[in-house]
DNA sequence: TTTAAGCGAAAAAACGATTTTTCGGATCGG
DNA sequence: CCGATCCGAAAAATCGTTTTTTCGCTTAAA
């Protein structure tokens, strides 16, 4: 069955099969230091013969050197993890562990969890963090360890940490622009609790697309971790108490679908009586009841930038401190008449 | 901003600190052998007050566990990865990342990548393996390596490798005597070419259920890589030959959903003149036009099955060799009248 | 009273590489 | 011809733990 495994090649066995010293093979093989050519052709020719495969974590304690990235979602559980545990960070998470390998680096996950993980004895060089809020505990534990980050979505108050802008404000934007074309006149706004930028920048875009038309805001903040409900209860009230409001910007897909389904009991049909829209183009999106209008935000690229640049920090390289993400296309839906 | 990090405290300065050997303060913290319960308490408070954090890359060094396993897809790229990542892989991906974060591991992601990932590269001290096929080069490599290995799904001709069993010809009758219930008199079977378990029950099953029935069986394998485009075709190639057909039991969704494509094209109905029905309930099932009729796989419960048994075999622990899935549930949509 | 166990903690070795220091021999200038 | 310089490679130190071995002391058995 599980045969006992055979003993790694070390540096040491070529060493010794050479009659060398153990630095001699490793300068020859990692060419830091001058060693003769010919011989450098030998350790190699040896190496190779032997099978030899360094040792990432012996490396890795004197040299300091990378082997892994971690991929922190802060996202809360309810809204990132929960029954559906598909989504943005399994998007993300998908293309960045391909990108990641292809560095020559692994991905570890971290998955959104109740009792937070121990990020100190995580064995990681770096790590990307999705949508980070204001104030956000792993943002603040990485940077405690001192661990280059990446943020995909800037965070609040750190602005000048690296990140790949996610260009919410245009998002917003786009969205609005729809529902007006479809008709709507009257707007709400329902974003979440956490001060994560893409609800600041959507609040703000809201306000000032109000402002320009003279209509009256009505803009939520519902937690986030009250998932579908926490969505569904607000829209029952708020259709109660403005039976006016014929349209409805939920960003946060959990949202959104409880709208769907506060709606539908209401006896409000979508998208006739009713327009609703969010922000992610995810399967929460998809298998609402109708499909929801969205947008791609293209996280496989913004994934794999968001992996360079870190690889590129890891690796002491220059990068640029923000990278936009790619601009986002509209995908309507029979939530809006799609 | 990062200002130069201050040398990390180690087990070492705790020694000096406190006028003992730094062996005596590795066992009173790990608790590994009997330390005076007295010292044990002031080595303690000693690294709390200096701030201690374990190093986990000497750790690993030393103890030779990697602690983490690994995660690999065998689905071929096409129907595993490729635009939209999600899916199988990432829904297990999701639970198994927590599962095992919670046994004190972390999850490295191996995602199928047109050049095959370094394996022996990889710090992992197991795997989970998702769907092998008969001559899986991964499960190979992983073997080979010596790793403990539990495959998701048993692998054919390694049945006595420990697996979490997806009960896949109980699935496939489930979803048969649906279609059947639903009215179909001439079903046609579409499996990939992979020589998986899950094609191999989901085919004898089939055979099984028509020869019951006198029903003359229609079973084609396509090949994996071809995706969606491949499912479309042969549907188009075959409602073509055979008219008569009148449901399709496609259990790889990007089939399934290539045979939505087709017969929309040539003007067949779903479901009034043709049934269509695929396995994994997945973001796919649900985007096709019509949604699809699936089964619920239950894969959070597959995946924490299969971490447990993992960490189990990596402790040495006894564990059992297979553990069923839990059984599959009818997902009823669209393609089959839902 | 002598010796053998037993015990908790100290000391040392080990993990596998990288990095720094040392060394022997050739080269060169004076 | 002697000493300083330079060079490539050997030797040693290092990274921070865990694991193994050794040690000094107390206690129990003979």
């Amino acid at each position: 069955m599980s045969g006992k495994q055979p003993r790694r090649v070390t540096i040491l066995d070529i060493a010794r099969e050479m009659g060398v010293a153990p630095s001699t093979v490793s300068n020859a093989l990692s060419g830091k230091r001058y060693v003769d050519p010919a011989l450098v052709e030998r350790v190699k020719t040896t190496a190779e013969r032997l099978g030899y495969r360094p040792n990432p974590v012996a490396r890795r304690l004197r040299s300091g050197r990378a082997s892994a990235i971690g991929l922190f979602s802060a996202m809360p559980f309810a809204v990132a993890g929960g029954a559906s545990r598909l989504g943005f960070m399994m998007e993300i998470a998908a293309t960045a562990a391909e990108e990641t390998m292809r560095s020559g680096l692994s991905l570890t996950l971290v998955p959104p969890m109740e009792a937070s993980p121990p990020v100190e004895d995580l064995l990681i060089d770096g790590a990307l963090l999705i949508e980070p809020a204001r104030d956000d505990p792993f943002a603040e534990l990485l940077d405690a360890r001192g661990l280059p980050v990446v943020r995909i979505g800037r965070q609040p108050g750190r602005e000048s940490a690296p990140h790949v802008d996610l260009r919410s404000a245009e998002t917003a934007a786009k969205l609005l622009a729809h529902l007006e074309a479809r008709g709507a006149r009257r707007i709400a706004l329902m974003t979440g609790q956490g001060r994560r930028a893409s609800h600041e920048e959507t609040e703000a875009e809201y306000a000032r697309f109000c402002a320009l038309r003279g209509m009256e805001p009505l803009a939520f903040r519902l937690t986030e971790t009250n998932g579908v409900q926490g969505g569904h209860d607000a829209t029952l009230k708020l259709l109660a108490e403005r039976p006016d409001v014929d349209a409805i910007l939920a960003p946060v897909d959990v949202f959104a679908a409880g709208a769907c389904q506060a709606a539908k009991e209401i006896g409000r049909r979508v998208p006739e009586d009713l327009l609703i829209a969010t922000r992610y183009d995810g399967p929460r999106s998809l298998a609402s009841d109708p499909p929801l209008t969205a947008v791609n935000l293209s996280l496989p690229v913004v994934a794999q930038e968001a992996v360079r640049m870190l690889t590129a920090m890891i690796e002491g390289h220059e990068t640029p401190r923000v990278v936009p993400s790619p601009e986002a296309r509209l995908v309507i839906r029979a939530s809006t008449g799609g």
